[in-house]
RNA sequence: GGGCGCUUAGCUCAGUUGGUUAGAGCGCAGCCUUCACACGGCUGAGGUCGUGGGUUCGAGUCCCGCAGCGCCCA
């Protein structure tokens, strides 16, 4: 830590220069590990915390999930926000870039499960000498919660050094002394920390309501997790009896009804029709009859029932559906649970209350059928049963349907009544939808994804998950003298004590030994939803509540940074944590990535087996021509994974090395030491179409900033490119004669100084992209890194160039006398091409008609143009007429014929 | 079913508030060598801008319909 520091609000206004160094074979290859090791030492991209806060930038970057796999789409965005970072921090902006590992949750559990072979078991005792067995495989070894969390914060710390060894390489330019993780001591404090004082303010409550269910994880999950799949199901007709005792319509012995679930009908509690269904009307208030259970249901109405959806008759079971706890909820029916919580049939008491049958001898038969069997197996057995009592009617519809599904799920969710923690998101919903307004979107259009799911809620979000790897509760429940647990007296720790663990620390005035006794406590046994603490990136970066001065100085945070795919999910939940914490956006702007396509524009993913790892392109091409194929995707537009664009990356990045080379060989004349007007004692950009060069640039420079300005890094890249490329294939090579003239020739130290501010100016317009190849450059002829240098600016330019020709209608941009010499350059070479002559032919005679302004342009380029053309001195006329037009004669006849 | 986005050269994409012969890179073809760079240079071929209407003196650009692709949500 004893390093000098670049970091800091102070740094010199231009960079010291000293006579170049240039390598005599510059290559990329090597540059990753020489300055990643340089810019660690030096501590370039160190945040500095004593930085006023209007000259922070604050990025709230997405913690990606360690147990996971880094896929190019990562690259892609992150290489993205690096872009801004960069860009951000040359500006002379104090940038705050952090990196965050999401580590708890679902997904560590998962592969902590498979990499080491154990499965949790929360009543087993801490064993302080477990090992793993080390040949994972075959039966699952049951280890203690204590211990399975061991397990997951020995993997995830492995996990996190590829990853932070992979974002190295890539270039970020990360703050790691920043780090946070989301399972953290931070994390969990700040986690626990915010939902105490939510519970304070009334804003989360629990509730022991029907819930998604999957049935692996063994969690709840919450609307933001759900998604819609396919899956090939049939109607099932089914005959009720109509009850004798209600006297149903003499015409009427039974109602049909279609469903997708038969095998909830031992769950049925009711038939629901549409109230306006005259097919129905008449039994509505009576009740029928369960084939099988002989269980009496009562017929109900309500405006949710589909008349034309099946018979138009549907039966409400516990619960087959979210419709079905609509029903449940408002027509005040009872529940008969039959699925648990593993996904299979439960015993069921038939007989006792709320399980009565008409007929109880064929309800218990049938059920026995049933019990313990999963939702498939019971559907089928039930099927063969109402098919041999001649309830079944016809044979099975086969249709395909959407089906609820928990994202990471196999099995099709089910809906469980379970004890969870919500958080009143509904009642926020307009100021929630207000706050999107105010976010600047980047692309604008993605501001409709955030509208349309707020708008679409449709519950408040279900924080609790029945695991073991995340933030716990801070909460128990007093335990009464009958030993049983008073949900409604809740033990919570003063903030002093977070973070706590109620599963193995006792609440204040308790001992450990009463724990789950009489007169004790018990320890809330759920941990919160991963998002319920990545939503808190903004707080646990900027030190929430335990740096209030770099909370002031960081908070709201500039931007966020993330794909489109988590809007809902984790950019919705931070703008919900922020509204409730400080009552303002966390953040003021939101730049939203697309994804990457494979070359077939099909999108990457693991289960289509085409996700790609970054590390063999960045073997391959090098890091800044995989960020140079990074950079030129937009926000928000997918972008095809194109290693060709990789290779143009790179070649650029060579290119810009000899161009260097070049460049710095010129300008290493005696006498070019410093930045500024004293950069070229022998010289200042005198000659006309320097001066153009120059002014071009400056245009160049303009467009790009505006372009980074609004997070359009496509575009800065595109133009400083294509500026860079006519530098070398136009400029370099009019000016190579003239350049290497004698120090005491002001055109040589014109062009000279020109070449050396062009440079240093395209150099930093590249920085951000190619942070590498810049930087060795830079390192050859400059003190510091070009990463902490001035970004360029018109201003700069305009006080070398003189602000002479922008007084007089000559604007940024424009380069009258470059353009006109570079066409007839271009010529010149076009007729050699045709006629198979090397670029070194001479020419004998070039004759250009045109306008008389153009000439002029044209003669004061006439040095360069004969030096660049090879054309014979003398050769060059002009002719003050039209049509516009360039003649070239080759010297001496065919080809073969040079000497 | 609703919302959003996309459809321009073989491929990947630019095309600002509608304005002269529609651009770039890659790829392709031909040519040129080493005085920064062969991981180079020069030159060239290649498009009725998805489709049908409309507005306009003028539409790749604005409006409506249609088709296809993709994402998100029901």
């Amino acid at each position: 830590m004893s390093a000098p520091r670049e970091g800091g609000t102070t740094r010199p206004a231009a960079a010291a220069t000293r006579p170049a160094r240039v390598p005599d074979k510059p290559s990329v290859d090597g540059l990753e590990v020489k300055w990643g090791e340089a810019w660690e030492a030096a501590g370039t991209y160190r945040f500095d915390p004593g930085a006023p806060a209007d000259r922070v930038f604050a990025i709230d970057t997405p913690p990606p999930t360690v147990s996971g796999s880094l896929h190019i789409g990562h690259a892609m965005s992150y290489t993205q926000t690096d872009v801004t970072a960069r860009f951000q921090r040359m500006r002379g902006k104090v940038v705050l870039y952090p990196m965050g590992w999401d580590d708890n949750g679902l997904p560590t559990e998962r592969r902590v499960q498979n990499y080491f072979g154990v499965r949790c078991d929360p009543d087993l005792p801490y064993d302080p000498g477990f090992e793993p067995p080390p040949q994972p495989g075959g039966e699952l070894v049951s280890v203690s919660r204590p211990n399975f969390v061991e397990l997951c914060h020995r993997l995830t710390a492995e996990d996190e050094r590829v990853f932070e060894h992979l974002w190295r390489a890539l270039g970020l330019s990360v703050d790691w002394t920043r780090t946070y993780t989301t399972i953290g001591d931070r994390a969990r404090r700040m986690s626990q920390r915010a939902f105490l004082r939510m519970l304070a303010r009334d804003e989360v409550y629990q509730h022991d309501a029907p819930t998604l269910w999957d049935v692996d994880f063994r969690t709840a999950v919450s609307q933001a997790e759900l998604e819609d799949r396919e899956r090939p199901g049939a109607y099932h007709r089914i005959r009720f009896g109509l009850s004798s005792a209600d006297q149903p319509p003499p015409d009427l012995a039974y109602v049909e009804v279609e469903t997708t679930r038969p095998e909830l009908l031992p769950a049925c509690v009711a038939l629901v029709a549409h109230p306006d269904d005259a097919r129905y009307r008449p039994l509505f208030g009576r009740s029928a009859r369960t084939p099988l259970f002989g269980v009496r249901v009562p017929i109900a109405a309500h405006p949710l029932a589909d008349p034309e959806k099946g018979t138009g008759i549907a039966m409400i079971c516990t619960f087959g559906d979210t419709t079905d706890v609509v029903w449940w909820r408002e027509l005040g029916l009872p529940t008969r649970t039959v699925v648990g919580r593993d996904g299979r049939f439960e015993p069921v008491a038939w007989g006792a209350p709320g399980w009565e049958s008409d007929d109880l001898d064929a309800a218990l038969g049938a059920y026995g059928e049933l019990a313990g069997r999963t939702a498939r197996q019971a559907q089928e057995r039930i099927v063969e049963l109402l098919a041999r009592s001649g309830d079944l009617v016809g044979d099975p519809r086969p249709i395909v349907h959407p089906v609820k599904f928990y994202e990471k799920g196999e099995h099709p969710l089910e809906i469980v009544s379970s004890r969870q923690w919500f958080v009143r998101t509904l009642a926020l919903r307009e100021r929630l939808a207000g706050r999107g307004d105010e976010l600047r979107w980047h692309p604008a259009f993605m501001a409709h994804r955030y509208r349309a799911w707020v708008e679409g809620l449709n519950s408040d979000w279900n924080i609790s998950r029945q695991r073991f790897f995340g933030v716990p509760f801070p909460v128990w429940y007093s335990v009464d003298g009958d030993g049983a647990v008073r949900y409604d007296q809740r033990l919570v720790p003063t903030e002093g004590r977070l973070p706590v663990d109620p599963s193995t620390e006792a609440p204040d005035g308790y001992e450990p030994h009463q724990r789950g006794q009489p007169g004790g406590f018990v320890g809330d046994p759920d941990v919160m939803d991963t998002w319920a603490t990545s939503s808190l990136t903004p707080f646990i970066v900027a030190g929430w509540e335990e740096d209030p001065d770099l909370f002031e100085r960081v908070f709201p945070m500039d931007l966020r940074p993330q794909a489109h795919d988590i809007i809902r999910t984790w950019l919705f939940s931070t703008v919900v944590r922020s509204e409730l914490e400080v009552g303002k956006l966390p953040w003021s702007d939101a730049a939203i990535s697309g994804f990457v396509v494979d070359p077939d524009r099909k999108k990457m993913s693991k289960s289509k087996g085409n996700a790609t790892t970054p590390l063999p392109y960045l073997e391959r091409h090098g890091a800044d021509a995989v960020r140079y194929w990074a950079a030129s995707g937009r926000l928000g537009t997918d972008t095809a994974l194109d290693e060709g664009q990789m290779r143009v990356g790179r070649r650029l990045a060579i290119k810009i090395l000899n161009a260097s080379k070049f460049v710095l060989g010129r300008a290493d004349a005696p006498g070019t030491q410093a930045e500024g007007k004293a950069a070229w004692p022998d010289g200042e950009p005198i000659e006309p179409i320097d001066r153009d060069l120059l002014r071009r640039l400056g245009g160049v420079v303009e467009e790009a900033t505006s372009a980074l300005d609004g997070y359009e890094h496509t575009k800065a890249l595109e133009v400083t490119e294509a500026f860079f490329w006519s530098f070398c294939d136009d400029y370099i090579e009019l000016v190579k004669i003239r350049s290497d003239g004698d120090p005491g020739d002001p055109a040589a130290g014109s062009a000279r100084a020109t070449l050396s501010l062009a440079l240093s100016v395209q150099l930093r317009l590249f920085a951000p992209f190619l942070p590498y190849v810049a930087e060795e450059v830079w390192s050859w002829w400059k003190d510091g890194s070009i990463h902490r240098a001035n970004w360029p600016t018109g201003t700069e330019l305009a006080a070398l160039v003189g602000g002479d020709e922008l007084g007089t209608g000559v604007r940024w941009g424009e380069a009258p006398v470059l353009d006109a010499t570079s066409e007839v350059l271009a010529a010149v070479r076009k007729e050699k091409t045709v006629n198979k002559r090397s670029m070194r032919a001479r020419v004998a005679r070039v004759t250009v008609v045109d306008r008389a302004e153009r000439l002029d342009h044209l003669r004061a380029a006439r040095r360069d143009l004969l030096d660049a053309g090879v054309i014979d001195p003398g050769g060059l006329v002009f002719v003050d007429g039209a049509p516009p037009s360039v003649s070239v004669l080759l010297d001496g006849g065919t080809r073969g014929d040079d000497p």
